[in-house]
DNA sequence: TTTAGATGTTGACAATGTTAACATATAATG
DNA sequence: CATTATATGTTAACATTGTCAACATCTAAA
């Protein structure tokens, strides 16, 4: 390991660090190469030793940072120790709540601008950690188990990923209104999207008891 | 009026209708004050006798990109000699069509840089003129006219924009899976959105083919 | 006619991302 | 061990950016 006065040792790793602890409190928009230089006592530009340019390093943080978005998606809509609706509701909560909590992560990986660099990891990804391919796979089985009505499976995960994505940006892009009342608004949410989505010809039963409530006939 | 050699005349609003335009094609982050300096003829620090800084230039342009926005959604929803639902149907597809003829001012209008403008305009604006108190308001008629399930309105309003919203970012935001079935995928959203509104115990009828389908009981 | 105010220009500034030329450490090779 | 190639870091410069102060010019009011 190279570590002394001149070389760093791990340059490119505590960049990394630095970047996505850096856009925990604020916008990717103000990380500049000054930043990073002095957190890390170097010249403004060490960092094209590990980077081709700022972009890069910021590419490299939309991989890290989508790989983290999956792990904390993808799991919960495969566990089949829960029913699939309480699946979807825990998903779709775990969703809401990594925006929340990372704001800035999410309009990076979810935006427009590094746009080219999502669409290459999604279609590289393998299909199942990917948590949009989990929750297709989820909707799918709850088709041919009958709980759910049989349409086109990838428009319903779309549908439900657009709603999600909308509640998500509402809340962390700025819109007060929504931000306060953000938990009963989900809650909402996944009510209109299940009414949306079951079968009206299967009873179903969700250990959540909020969710119980719903499926009841006359509600 | 002043125009000669030294004075433009109406540079203000020449600025305004140049990144006005610029947006059309390219976004907000690449308009510069080169760009707009070179298109007027003048020196690059002209612009400051008529704007502040450059935000202000784009504080202003979202003001007027947010009244055409209301001016496309609002009279849509409360054009009465249409039915609840057609109002519904045409006012979201509206939303829709808007941000895919206009990302770069959608984004604009609703991303989180310049939310602090858009929270001031909704706070002053009319009413009536916004499309979010409209669509309020259509749902509150639907509710009292017993044709939508009677829950909180304010809720039930968010979570419509919110799906839509949603929806529109996936389309301009890159999403190119979504963006190739974009007029589907919403006519498969509405029909989910109105799956969780209206109220089981009335017939509902609409002029839209389409939507009559979906209202059959048995769909 | 004089003067105040509005509008535009010039030249400078610091901050930014980037690059080329140079410096120094490590690793590989003989 | 000595030599050399490679990796890593620095320095100095560049064009571009938004911004501002000082100055110039035109319009409009007194």
């Amino acid at each position: 390991m190279i570590k002394n006065d001149y070389h760093h040792g791990n340059l490119r790793d505590t960049f990394l660090e630095i970047a996505l602890d850096f856009i925990k409190t604020d916008d990717i928009d103000n990380l500049t190469l000054k930043i990073l230089s002095d957190k890390t006592g170097t010249s403004r530009s060490a960092i094209y030793r590990h980077f081709a340019s700022r972009d890069a390093l910021i590419e490299t943080m939309i991989q890290g940072g989508f790989d983290d978005f999956d792990k904390k998606i993808s799991p919960l809509l495969h566990d089949k120790s829960k029913s699939l609706i309480d699946r979807f509701y825990l998903a779709g909560k775990a969703l809401i709540d990594f925006a929340i909590k990372n704001p800035n992560l999410y309009r990076l990986i979810f935006g427009k601008k590094y746009s080219h660099i999502r669409e290459e990891i999604l279609s590289i990804e393998d299909e199942d950690c990917s948590g949009f391919s989990a929750l297709k796979s989820a909707i799918e089985e709850g088709q041919q188990s009958g709980i759910l009505k049989n349409e086109d499976s990838h428009q319903q995960t779309i549908v439900i990923w657009a709603s999600l994505h909308g509640l998500a940006s509402l809340i962390i892009d700025g819109f007060k209104d929504v931000e306060k009342i953000s938990s009963e608004v989900y809650d909402a949410m996944f009510k209109s999207l299940l009414a949306g989505l079951i079968s009206n010809k299967v009873k179903l039963i969700s250990t959540l008891p909020f969710i119980n409530k719903i499926l009841e006939p006359n509600h």
